[in-house]
DNA sequence: TATGAATGAGCATTCATTCAT
DNA sequence: GATGAATGAATGCTCATTCAT
C-alpha cells in the first residue's frame, strides 16, 4: 500500500518536471500534471500541499538524489584534483542526461517567491557545504592555498550554474560535458592547485 | 515637453524597480507601480505596451548604464590586470549601490517567460561581449594562454552572478565589496594571468 | 449525472434571460447571471465559452423550441389560411406569455458584433425558411397568386417582429394577442389569398 | 464664426456614421471618430454630451432629413396609391444610397440602452405619424376600408425595416430598389385598396 | 483513497471623459 | 475655441483549491 503511495508521488513528481519544463512554472496549470500523471486534480493534493510544494518538492526530492550520489562519489576521491574534477564533471553530465530537470533547475525554480527561495536554498546549501569541504580539505592538505571558502565555492558553483543555465537556454544544441575538460583547469588555476604526484 | 515625459518615463521606472524588488513581479499589482510614481493606472500604458514591457525597459535602461559605462571604464585600462579588476569592482559596486535594481536583476527577471527571457538575453548580450572581449585581448597580449573564451567568460560572468545573488539573499547584512580582492585573485589564477610589469 | 448537468445548464440559461431583459446584454454583468443561477461566477465557464455565448444559446435553445414547435402545429393545417393563422397566432402568443425573452429577442440580440449575428442568422433562418414554405404551398395550390416569396417573407416577418417589439417597448402596458385578427387580416389581403370553401 | 461651428459640426456627424458603419458603435472608439474628423479627442465633447449622444444626434438628424423630405413628397400626392409608392420608393431608395446610415440605423441603433432608445423613439414616431396619416386619409377617402392604422403601421413599416435589414446584411450585394414594386403590391392588397380613376 | 465538478478570489487593461495649457 | 495627455472606473475570465460523493 505504502508503494503504492510511493508510485504514485513518483509519477507525480515526474509528470511536474515534464510539465514545468515544457509551460514554464506559472503558465503550467495543476491539471496538466494531473493528467500527465494520469490521476484526478483533486488527488495531487493528497500528496503535496499546494502547486508550488510539487515544484519544491521536484527540487528537493532530485537534487537530493544528484548531491547524494556526488558526496559517495567525492568520498572515494583521494585528491583534491580528483574531487574537482568529479563536481564538474558529476555536475555537467547530470544536467546534459536530465534536460527537463536542468530546465525546470535553472529557469523555473529561480522564481523570487520568498517560501519557493527558502525551500529550494536548505537544499541547494548542502551542495555549497560538499564544494567548500573540498576546498578546505584541499587547503588543509596544503593542496590549495589559504584562500576565502566561500568566495572559492561562489566561483565554482557560480561558474558550473551559469555554464548549465547558457545550454539550457542555446538555440542550437550543444554538448555540455565538452566543457568539462576546460572549466576544471579554470578551477585549478583559480585554486592554484599544487598536484602532488605530478 | 519631451523633458516632462523623459521624467515621467523615469519616475514610472524607478517606481517599478522598487515594486518589483518589494513584492517580486507576480505579486506587484500594476496599480502599486502607478501609486509609487505618483501617476494613474492608465498612464503607466502611455509608456509602456504591458506590465511585462515595464519588466523588460527596467533591466534595458538599467543595465544597458551599467554595460555602457563598465564599457567606457574599460576602454582606459591598459592591461588585463587591470580591466579584470574593473569588471569585478564595478560590477559588485554598482550592485552594491543599487539594492533594489539587484533584487530585480538577480531574481524577478529570471523569470523563464520567452518574451521576457529573450529581451533580456539581448541586453545581456552586450555584457558577454564585453568580458569576452577582456579575455581575448589578454590572449592576444600574452598576458593570458590560449583558452575558450566561452568557458573563461561563463566562469566570470557566473561566478560574479553568484556572488551578487548570494549577497542579495543573505539574512544577514554583509558588504559585496569585500569579495572585490579575493574574487579577483581567483580570475587572475583561473587565467592564469602574467602580470607585464611586475 | 446528466439530469443534473442539463438542469444547471437550464437554470443558468433562465437567469440569463432574466439578466439581460433587466439590465440589457452589455450593462449585465456576468456575476449577476451566476447569482440569479445560484452559482459561482466560474461555473457559467463550465457550460457556456463566454458572456456572447449564453447570449447566442438563449438565443438557439429558446428560438429553436418556438420554430419546432410552430413547425409541428402547421404540419397540421389543411389551407394557407389555417397556417397563416398559425404563424400570427404562435407568434403573438408566445411572445406575450414569454416577455423576457421577447425583450431579449427584440432588443437584445439586435446587437451588431458579427459573431452574435451570424450564429442568430443561422437560428433565424429556419423561421424564415418556414414562412417561405406557406407562402410557396399558397402558390402551388392555388390559393395565392405567385408573388416573389423572399418579399412576402419580409412583410410577414417584418410586420409580426416590429408588432413585438412595439408591444415590449410601449410604456403602458397592453396586448398583443388582440392584434391577431387584425395582422390576419391584413397578411390576407397582402397576399390575395383565395379562401377554398368559403 | 457659426457657419464654421456648424461644419465642424457635420464633419463629426459623418465620420462618426462610418466610424460607427465600420466597426460598431460599442466598438468604435472616440479616438477614431475623432481622427476621422480632423479634430482632437476633446474637440467631440465640445459638441456633443457623450458618445452616446453622438449616436442619437447621428439619427435626429439623418432621420429628420429623412423624414422632412418624405413629408414635403407626401403633401404632393393626390392619391393613397401614390403616396404608399412615394413612401416604398423613398425608404428603399435613401437606404441604398445611403448605406453607412442603414447600417448604424438597422444595426447600430438597435441597442437596447433606454437611453438611446428613448430619443430614438421620439425621432421614429415623426415617421409612424406621417405612415398612419396616410392610412388614415385613405380611410377617410374611402379608397381604404376601416382597419386599424396601428396594426396597419406596423405592417408598413416593419415590412420596409426587415426588407431593409435583409439588404444590410447580405453578403452578396443585390439591389433593394427591386423590391419596390412587389412591396408595393404586397400593401395595396394588404390595405385592399381601391384605386379611384383606373 | 480518489474523483472532478464547483468554487470565487484576484487583476491587467481599456477607453470615455476631463482639464490644464 | 482647440488640444491631447492624463485619468481611473469598471469587469470578464482563469485556475488553484476544495469537498461531496
Amino acid at each position: 500500500m505504502d508503494a503504492q503511495r510511493e508510485g504514485k508521488f513518483q509519477r507525480i513528481l515526474d509528470a511536474a518536471i515534464e510539465a514545468f519544463a515544457e509551460s514554464g512554472f506559472h503558465h503550467c496549470q495543476v491539471n496538466k500534471i494531473a493528467r500527465l500523471a494520469g490521476v484526478a486534480d483533486g488527488t495531487i493534493y493528497l500528496y503535496f500541499k499546494s502547486k508550488e510544494d510539487v515544484l519544491i518538492r521536484v527540487f528537493q526530492e532530485r537534487m537530493g538524489d544528484f548531491i547524494a550520489s556526488m558526496s559517495k562519489e567525492l568520498s572515494q576521491c583521494k585528491t583534491t584534483e580528483a574531487r574537482l574534477k568529479t563536481i564538474v564533471k558529476t555536475h555537467f553530465s547530470y544536467m546534459e542526461e536530465n534536460r527537463s530537470i536542468a530546465i525546470v533547475t535553472q529557469l523555473e525554480l529561480r522564481q523570487s517567491d520568498p517560501r519557493i527561495r527558502l525551500h529550494i536554498n536548505n537544499t541547494v546549501v548542502d551542495y555549497f557545504n560538499l564544494i567548500e569541504e573540498v576546498i578546505q580539505q584541499g587547503i588543509e592538505s596544503g593542496e590549495v592555498p589559504k584562500i576565502d571558502t566561500r568566495v572559492a565555492r561562489q566561483m565554482i558553483f557560480g561558474s558550473l550554474d551559469e555554464a548549465t543555465t547558457d545550454w539550457v537556454m542555446a538555440r542550437s544544441p550543444r554538448t555540455l560535458k565538452s566543457e568539462i575538460e576546460p572549466m576544471l583547469a579554470l578551477f585549478e588555476g583559480a585554486l592554484r592547485l599544487n598536484k602532488p604526484n605530478t
